[in-house]
DNA sequence: TATTGTTATACTCTATAACTATA
DNA sequence: TATAGTTATAGAGTATAACAATA
């Protein structure tokens, strides 16, 4: 009974990570013919829920600050970002699409979604519901 | 009938992402105390199954067979891995895990396991298999 | 003093192009 | 000629430490 257990922990701990694995490389391909890395739109992508100071941005993507800063500054050399004055704290800023910005980070969620939709076409409804009601419970 | 379907798929592709975000995050957080970056962690894990050429690795992990030289020559600086002659060709090689790259293949393996199940021990066994059988399907 | 963001620095990851050696 | 792998090069991602300006 343990094993049997242990064995099914095993893989479900496993399917996630083959399933990380591949969503990473679908997320590299359809991010790429854009002219983006999956780290630039990632961070192109938050910004469309609107703009965000730098502090709050590095927690949302996991990277420290500094290494935002460089990131945001090769987005705002191509014109897809902007540093804002943040009003009311003269030392922060808030980063913000442009509109070429806003289109490209369309584009890259919509090509993700759609690959993803594609490989999951095929999962009947309630599958698909317990699937997303469970990777929601853990992803917080 | 028609937006509501479309925005079920919408969940599904997006939890999927939110999902592959946050097992990132995992594996990130459980491979720098090993002293890895979690490419080195992937190489490492794969190679537990057994020697691989250059070639076959880079493909596994979807990467430029020149990307990989750079990340073998880091390994095999720090003993992890070495390159053993390919019997039968004399161009290849096979990438094969050292004592010591073994031990610690494992530790990141055991270690990104262990914090998925953490994640995951909530959710019943129905689910559970339901999931991993979902996730398998759209890995391949 | 604490916080926001940047700079300086050093590695790692990655791709492209050109190359060597072997098949 | 084709394939296995490397070298050279350039750019991007990342962290740490030290810093400036403002709160």
């Amino acid at each position: 009974m343990v094993t049997t257990t242990a064995a099914r922990d095993t893989d479900l701990a496993s399917a996630l990570v083959q399933a990380m694995h591949r969503l990473q490389d679908i997320h590299a391909e359809t991010s790429r013919p854009l002219g983006l890395t999956p780290q630039q739109a990632h961070l192109l992508c938050v910004l469309i829920g609107g703009p965000e100071g730098m502090t709050d941005l590095s927690r949302i993507l996991s990277i420290e600050r500094s290494s935002l800063t460089s990131m945001v500054d090769r987005l705002e050399r191509r014109s897809l970002v902007a540093r804002i004055p943040s009003p009311g704290d003269r030392r922060a800023c808030r980063i913000e699409l442009t509109p070429d910005g806003l289109t490209l980070a369309h584009q890259a969620h919509d090509a993700v979604v759609d690959r993803i939709n594609t490989l999951t076409a095929h999962l009947p409804p309630t599958t698909r519901h317990a699937v997303t009601t469970a990777l929601q419970s853990i992803t917080g």
